[in-house]
DNA sequence: CAAAACATGTAAAATGTTACATGATTGA
DNA sequence: TCAATCATGTAACATTTTACATGTTTTG
């Protein structure tokens, strides 16, 4: 990809397991540039609009499946919504149940797009995935498929999770009140 | 309480649902003190060892509420591990497999502290919550820990859905090889 | 021809991490 | 008296966020 399309895969709808602002992009492209991770190819669009594609190099594939086949620490705690609902018992409760719905609505909008996106990695209809699958023997296609979707499946899950305990919540604030 | 007890209490081992290390405690003591979101005490223990107890003021307490009442943006995605995961096809199942046998062991540690800090709030035993109920009517008190235990339940939920996923990879990595 | 999409950058500020640094008090 | 605990800081660095800045190409 490029820039530009990093930028908006980021910024796009169903939210991926990662995500980074366009103001990063650049840098961090040149940074691993730079590392020997990746590579650019300059190209010219129209007579004068460049763009710069980059792809993995052998060191970057290296670098890549070392990292993914090593145990990493844990992020530091920092759920602020979490947070935040540790002191609900300090406003109203209907402030506090005004914040709960909206939770729940975001979590099942993500559950949503999620489910979505798992449907077309099964159906091996998503533009990266048939680009993954290109240089892959067609015999382990079905896997590769069903792996990356389990992933998303693992991302619904939790949004349950979450969306299920707000929804507790909001009984437990109207219960005993 | 002092910076000194912040920090260890951020350090403690039954993960919070916040952390912050040590060198962001005095920092941001200090503008919070500016910002008069709280006020700090100064002590003397023996002859020369000084300390700065803070308490939160009325205007800390009113923007906490504020806070508290406020929807806030989710935060951006960025799960390292499942990040880590969804490219577990590039590498050996055994190496997925491994740090997927890790990742289980540190959702299930998390439980473990997560229930017991839960049953502890339930009980009214730690020392947060009873400082907490100090000021509050006791008619409250029960409502009261039982909201901030839930919060832990929404922890243990989410941790538990994060192990079951993890589990159930293990087994979609050993079938189809 | 104007708006939307394509394309790439930088600057300033805030936030977070790792490591270093120093001294006092308490309890075994 | 020595180790553990109490107590407070700073420096250097890396990362992240928000905002600004500019120009090209395509499409309706």
């Amino acid at each position: 990809m490029n820039g530009y399309e990093l930028t908006r895969f980021f910024e796009a709808a169903p939210r991926w397991v990662w995500s980074a602002p366009q103001s990063q992009i650049y840098p961090t492209l040149r940074q691993m540039e730079q590392a020997g991770l990746i590579e650019g190819q300059k190209e010219i669009r129209g007579t004068k609009l460049k763009r710069t594609v980059y792809s993995i190099t052998e060191r970057g594939l290296e670098e890549l499946r070392t990292w993914l086949g090593t145990d990493h620490a844990a992020a530091p705690v920092r759920d602020a919504f979490f947070l935040q609902a540790l002191f609900f018992d300090m406003i109203e409760p209907d402030r506090a149940a005004s914040v709960l719905k909206t939770y729940i609505a975001e979590q099942e909008q993500l559950i949503v797009e999620w489910r979505a996106h798992r449907e077309a990695l099964l159906a091996k209809n998503t533009d990266l995935l048939k680009e993954r699958l290109k240089d892959r023997p067609p015999a382990e296609h079905d896997r590769i498929a069903k792996l990356k979707a389990h992933v998303f499946a693992g991302q619904i899950a939790v949004a349950q999770a979450r969306a299920d305990w707000a929804r507790e919540s909001l009984r437990l604030l109207a219960d005993d009140v």
